[in-house]
DNA sequence: GTGCTCTTGTGGACAGTGTAGACATGTGGG
DNA sequence: CCCACATGTCTACACTGTCCACAAGAGCAC
């Protein structure tokens, strides 16, 4: 029955680590409500450490935002990782890289499915592309998901599945249709859709892409 | 030299059309900072009335943020429609009906590069696919964003462009590769891109839609 | 060890926001 | 003419981000 009941107050009066403590409550936040339920006093209250200290770590609320963008981008290559090392290999490795495209694009859906809240702070307030590949944005394998999908094209272009003409450049259709979808599932239009629904979508959206890149 | 420098005061007690004119004003903030700048009490003061009165008309500052999503949604349809009626009509009708469609995704991209804070309130909080046909979202034409590329679409399988297998579930299809795209630009990691870029991309954005429509 | 300095956290304050509740006003229907 | 009810105002509260001055203590030089 202190007077902190949300973090155990602490015996030092250094925390340790305060911006990694951020980080994590931050990434809760959002996770829960969304780039908007990023609260700098809140964070700080999970924390158990007063409002100020954030400004020790974080210049802005929109540096932690920031940091906490950068944070869910790396779960999001978590995901597709997650989703290539279960995809079925096939014997022809040309249906192979196909199958790795796939899954790197159901992946990317998936976790916009169940985690809408840190997918749409993923892309909240993201850099440019310029910064597509900085470490912060990468998952535990390292690599962000700009440079899996890359790699994933680059396989399909290597096994002559996908002509030298039409590699360049497509990342970005690729890109534009699954990441539409993810929006518009999530809090667009389409918000609403069954699971099973949002399945079938994301298998005709692969269909076009590869139909069409 | 009056109190309020931003509005004339008003003779009258009553506004007249307060719910009108906040929503214009409510546009006027989205346009310049997308939909976090809908600030309620800012609106009221443009308008020149106390922050409550807002009260009367909307819920919340949630309604009113919705009220001008939708507004800006309308904006949307008129952009497209202003495209399709540019479009070069060609001789063949199925190559008109192909046209028309590009004209769609065009206009579409057109509204999201030189209205982007209006583009991304128009997103920002809608409502599910039930409600995309309603009144409120339409443009000048009475047609939403959603009928107007629906219609492109009937179009073309009128035409015979587009197989009836195919013609289900499309709008799902070219809605997310050009809704994508708009994102990825706008407040997305491909933002920065020049307006010519922005060209190109759109240009293999719809191709890739025809192909694998 | 002693003492100094620099980092890190605290406390108080302020402007700005959304919103609730009680009150004022004047307009339109009887 | 008068009164009810819709519409706008005032006061107030909790909450936010952020600035400033101050405190605490960890770690270094000596």
């Amino acid at each position: 029955m202190s007077e902190q009941s949300i973090a155990p107050a602490r015996e030092t009066y250094r925390h340790g680590d305060l911006r990694q403590a951020l980080l994590t409550a931050g990434l809760d936040l959002a996770r829960a409500g969304g780039p908007s339920a990023v609260v700098l006093r809140e964070a700080t209250r999970q924390v158990g450490v007063s409002p100020n200290a954030a400004y020790r770590h974080f210049r802005d609320r929109r540096a932690l935002l920031a940091a906490v963008s950068d944070a869910a981008l790396g779960l999001v290559a978590d995901t597709m990782v997650d989703e290539l090392t279960q995809a079925a290999p096939a014997e022809d490795p040309t249906e192979n890289a196909r199958r790795r495209l796939r899954a790197v694009g159901t992946g990317y859906l998936r976790f916009a499915r169940e985690q809408p809240g840190l997918f749409r702070t993923a892309f909240f307030v993201p850099d440019d592309l310029a910064k597509a590949t900085e470490p912060a944005k990468a998952g535990a394998a390292g690599l962000t998901p700009f440079q899996i999908l890359a790699g994933a094209l680059d396989d399909l272009a290597a096994h002559g599945a996908l002509p030298a003409v039409r590699r360049e450049g497509a990342e970005l259709l690729a890109w534009s249709a699954v990441h539409g979808l993810g929006m518009l599932v999530i809090d667009g239009p389409l918000r609403g859709l069954t699971d099973e629904m949002i399945e079938g979508a994301t298998s005709k959206i692969l269909d076009m892409v590869e139909r069409g890149i």
